[in-house]
RNA sequence: GGCGGGGUAGCUCAGUAGGUCAGAGCGCACGACUCAUAAUCGUGAGGUCGCGGGUUCGAUCCCCGCCCCCGCUACCA
């Protein structure tokens, strides 16, 4: 048994999130996690709210209200959506509790003590009417070199070319068109380069384990080629305060978001050992170097999981060129695996929430079961490369491969057993073909458990869906419906106790995919729908004096072994009802036509 | 521009340290069956493995060139 720390990318919380967010890095995650807890290891699954930062802010401007409401509302939104998906998080929390605000400065503290801070006079752009940074993005104004207007500060998108935002011609803010400041302004930097060497070598020695995704180790290493330091403070009235004297005062200097949401993982690991009466609890999986970490996120995340985060960790125990000492964490465990997926394409296009090419998670779930959804992604997501999603192939997956070979094996074969006898029968002397497909099923516990351990979920689901076939087959062959003499009832109860146990061990085998549904078909064959737990919401007091909030949390330690489970004679069986929904046709022209009203709208 | 990934049956994708490596699932055609959400089972048709060169006894797999798609490359997060 193992200490395993499921660390999952902390949606932004300025609107609701899209299937392509879920599919990168919720299924996946909640797939890893339920099964290892399966196999018998003590997962901590922890994530939340990332609710910092200047998209917050531009974003609360535009409703007319405060950040913090803004964060409050898709907050919650955020949490109904994963809860529904039954993303079975020991906890989701946000980073405005101020627990969080603490570890994040304890965190800033220690760095800074030893050595890998430093302090910089930078040109920068501010809003001269807030005072806050703009950063380049959000300036416009016309080329310098093609005189194209509508080029960002950044780069210009008519002639490619990379810009300084304070070489435009004519700019503006694009938040409300004011001219920007362009002022000095004191920040603090990660000094990158002083940790790339430990940064390094710990990059190699993840890379001798051939575990990470090839593209991922190779990106991480390359970035590490052209490391400079990099700010880790912004002028913005909204986020975490910085823990020095003369910096914390000051209103609109805060700690960048992205330094304080990777250590969110740390933060929600304390609050939820505060929360269940055991404060070092969290030590089990951030001090003990036997305990595994892995990191779940999209591509575009990969810089800060494998180098920024990596980076804070190593500086605040003093393990870079300058040398330190631990702080009062202790010395913390860099990341087992970084688990990066790349990107969810929509009908062939980007997901784009200003472009309304987007299929938020909540419509889905609205009008969808949820483990039709997750079977999607975990058969066709994003794991190695970019995967495009089609309504015509949602339809088809569900339709064709969950409720056709999945779900009909199990109506067929707690229909047969209710039919003739009303429960679960007796196992009889067993034939050659009896004894083949129990053997082969229970070897799918072995291969279908080691591709998910490996983060192979694509793989994962076909090796099950091919032993859903064999079932199947099996089925066909021993033709169970046709054993109807007197003097063929013990075969007909043997032939029916084997598919029936092997529905069973199938039903536990893609349980950690399809959980709510596992827990339908368990009730279905006479168990007690108990196979998977659900996480729940609650509202709950913030721990030091903040605002109450809501979190997912649920309780998973008593998950059902990853093995066979004998079934028992005599168990009752009623008449099933199908556990999946198969879906119209016509689903794809309605969603692409909502999709289009949309667009034009 | 730099870095990375990808172009294989109608669709979604596996695959090869170069020689039964031309594959799976779904779709399609035909047949069987009827327990089951018209589900299931069997059989079959379908591809010059992006294009052009090269290395080799032999290349989808190696090398060179080219074309196309996607992502990353930011003071966005």
């Amino acid at each position: 048994m193992a200490h395993i720390l499921s660390a999952v990318a902390w949606p932004y919380a300025n609107g609701p999130r899209h299937i392509g967010h879920v599919a990168g890095f919720g299924v996946p995650s909640d797939v890893f996690s339920r099964y290892m807890r399966m196999a018998g290891h003590d997962v901590l699954m922890v994530s939340g709210s990332d609710e910092h930062g200047t998209p917050i802010l531009i974003a609360a401007d535009e409703a007319g209200v405060t950040p913090q409401e803004l964060a409050d509302r898709n907050h919650r939104l955020i949490v109904e959506d994963f809860v529904a998906l039954g993303l079975a998080y020991d906890l989701y929390t946000r980073t405005t509790t101020r627990n969080h605000h603490a570890v994040v400065q304890e965190l800033f503290r220690g760095v800074h003590a030893n050595g890998y801070v430093v302090e910089q006079t930078t040109m920068g752009a501010i809003s001269p009417s807030t005072g806050r940074t703009l950063p380049d993005r959000y300036i416009e104004g016309t080329c310098p070199i093609c005189g194209a207007e509508g080029a960002r500060g950044d780069q210009c998108d008519t002639c490619g070319n990379q810009l300084d935002p304070q070489d435009l011609v004519d700019p503006r803010s694009k938040i409300n068109g004011e001219t920007p400041r362009f002022v000095e302004t004191q920040h603090f930097l990660l000094d990158l380069p002083a940790l790339a060497e430990a940064l390094s070598a710990w990059l190699d020695e993840r890379e001798a384990t051939g575990l990470w995704r090839p593209n991922v180790i190779r990106f991480s290493q390359n970035i590490l080629e052209e490391i400079r330091p990099r700010a880790i403070t912004r002028d913005i009235d909204w986020g975490i305060a910085i823990p020095l004297e003369g910096w914390r005062e000051n209103p609109t200097k805060k700690l960048y978001v992205w330094f304080d949401a990777v250590v969110g993982y740390l933060s929600a690991s304390i609050e939820w050992a505060r929360r269940i009466g055991d404060p070092e609890r969290w030590r089990d999986w951030w001090n003990d170097p036997e305990a595994l970490s892995y990191y779940f996120m999209g591509k575009d995340n990969i810089t800060f999981h494998s180098q920024i985060w990596p980076a804070e960790l190593l500086a605040y125990a003093g393990r870079g060129d300058k040398g330190g000492e631990p702080g009062t964490y202790g010395e913390l465990n860099l990341p087992t695996e970084v688990v990066s997926s790349e990107f969810l394409t929509m009908e062939g296009r980007k997901f784009s929430s200003s472009k309304k090419v987007v299929i938020y998670v909540r419509d889905m779930l609205a009008r969808y079961q949820a483990d039709a959804f997750r079977f999607f992604v975990a058969s066709a997501g994003p794991e190695n490369q970019d995967s495009d999603f089609t309504w015509s192939e949602f339809v088809r997956r569900t339709n064709d491969e969950l409720v056709a070979g999945w779900g009909n094996l199990v109506n067929r074969t707690a229909s047969l057993v209710h039919k003739n006898f009303g429960e679960i029968p007796p196992l009889g002397g067993l034939e050659p073909a009896d004894a083949a497909l129990l053997e082969r099923v229970e070897g799918a516990f072995d291969v279908v458990g080691g591709l998910i351990a490996r983060n192979r979920m694509r793989q994962a689901v076909g090796e099950a869906m091919r032993a859903v076939s064999d079932v199947n087959r099996y089925v066909s062959d021993t033709e169970p419906w046709k054993l109807k003499g007197e003097d063929q009832r013990e075969r007909l109860g043997t032939v029916l106790h084997v598919t029936a146990q092997c529905v069973g061990d199938l039903n536990v085998v893609l349980s950690p995919f399809l959980p709510s549904s596992a827990n339908a078909v368990d009730v279905a064959l006479g168990g007690a729908g108990d196979v998977q737990p659900m996480p729940r919401i609650e509202e709950v007091e913030d721990l030091d004096g903040g605002a109450s909030y809501p979190i997912i949390t649920g309780e998973y330690s008593d998950a059902t072994p990853w093995r066979r489970r004998p079934l028992v004679p005599g168990t009752p069986v009623g008449k099933p009802v199908p556990v999946f929904t198969k879906l119209d046709a016509a689903v794809v022209e309605e969603e692409l036509a909502r999709l289009e009203g949309a667009g034009e709208g």
